[in-house]
DNA sequence: AATAAAATTTAGTCTAATCTAAAAATATGT
DNA sequence: ACATATTTTTAGATTAGACTAAATTTTATT
């Protein structure tokens, strides 16, 4: 049975994978920790000997396939309880990673499993990040951001990139709300703004807000 | 911020309570939890330090105020999650307090509170045992067991005295569910077993089974 | 009231997760 | 390529929560 710190650190660890795809050094994961590298040297041994990473001193990690499975099970977990805080008990975006963060630590399977079934097997979260499903797998999800969209361009507005709480909050008071179905009427060239139909309003979005909202089209 | 073991303690504390009105023992509380009594000293200590609880060397303690509140949070936090858990996710009820036991220590009040609206404010869990409100107020609920009810007696089947799995199973095969109206239709002098009607249907339930059920009436 | 029994506390050890400071290994710049 | 800078690891300390064993206090029994 893991701690909760190990499962902070398989996670960060996948994350960092992501960006760093040929290995995390000790220094990349005590910074996305704000923990000391002797910290991390410390934890990284013992997740070395529970045969979660592959790791040899000085020459940086990887997760392992078991350490992989189990990182993606604490992110579904996380990003499932996600879902639930918005759409069933009606938290708004900036409220929710905070309690997701505790949550995502509950030990149940048959919990994770009942949880997504109860949401309809959701594919994303409030973020637009994809939920892997009961096997690991994640989604295909064919995102862009409404700054690179073409005029004529249709779709569900499905998460963001910044989840800054004023970004969020500055959307809920435009009323641009998630899972609402957009299309780009205009571009301007001079500033690169959109003007865009969105639950059959047409507003006009900065270039800076449409380089945070993403498009499933 | 109370860490898991605190809050452990703090909830058994006010479970002993109950019984021991007048102060629990260092002993007590160990075996109740399953500790030695001088893990318990040490914990008393930090506790009393803390202002949770009012404490006197062999003298036994009993919470304060403050510690009573955060205890009862604690209670409310488990017995929500756990009408959520049967409720929502179709959770059998002698599964489900394991993952309550995790779940009663996730913190956010925001969270209980809105839990609390989305199940439409129970005021008792799937156990038959009240929930306090967010005030820390505990429902009267006025709860008799199947046993010592009259013929003629009627009203909800709301829970049970034995939780454990076996029982709770038998209860699932024999179709009797959690707030199912019910009535004494009779009463055997001979082996004190009854005759119910159990949503529209007429069951006989032994004197065992009946001294296991409770009825608000 | 004296002594035995039981309950409680203290003292010291252990593990997990952190830290600081110092040592060792690796990477970089001229 | 070698001196310096950076990264990483090691060594030793700290805190929380548990433990064992011993000491102390309280309770019970004659």
């Amino acid at each position: 049975m893991l701690t909760f710190s190990e499962e902070n650190y398989l996670k960060t660890i996948f994350h960092l994978e992501q960006i760093h795809s040929n290995g995390v050094s000790t220094n990349a994961l005590s910074k996305e920790m704000e923990t000391k590298a002797s910290s991390v040297t410390d934890m990284i041994k013992k997740l070395s000997e529970k045969k979660l990473i592959n790791y040899k001193k000085y020459k940086g990690f990887k997760l392992s396939q078991f350490g992989m499975e189990t990182a993606i099970a604490i992110i579904r977990k996380h990003r499932l309880w996600e879902v639930f805080l918005v759409e069933k008990l009606n938290f708004s975006w900036d409220e929710v990673h905070e309690v997701a963060e505790q949550l995502e630590h509950i030990k149940s399977e048959k919990l994770t499993n009942k949880l997504d079934a109860f949401l309809a097997y959701p594919k994303i979260d409030p973020h637009g990040d994809p939920i892997p499903n009961k096997d690991g797998n994640f989604p295909k999800i064919s995102k862009m951001l409404f700054s690179e969209c073409q005029v004529g361009d249709e779709g569900t507005f499905i998460g963001v990139k910044d989840s800054s709480s004023i970004f969020l909050q500055f959307l809920d008071k435009n009323n641009i709300y998630l899972n609402a179905k957009v299309k780009i009427i205009q571009k301007e060239a001079f500033d690169l703004s959109l003007k865009i139909e969105i639950n059959n309003n047409t507003i006009m979005v900065s270039h800076k807000t449409a380089s945070n909202l993403y498009l499933q089209s």
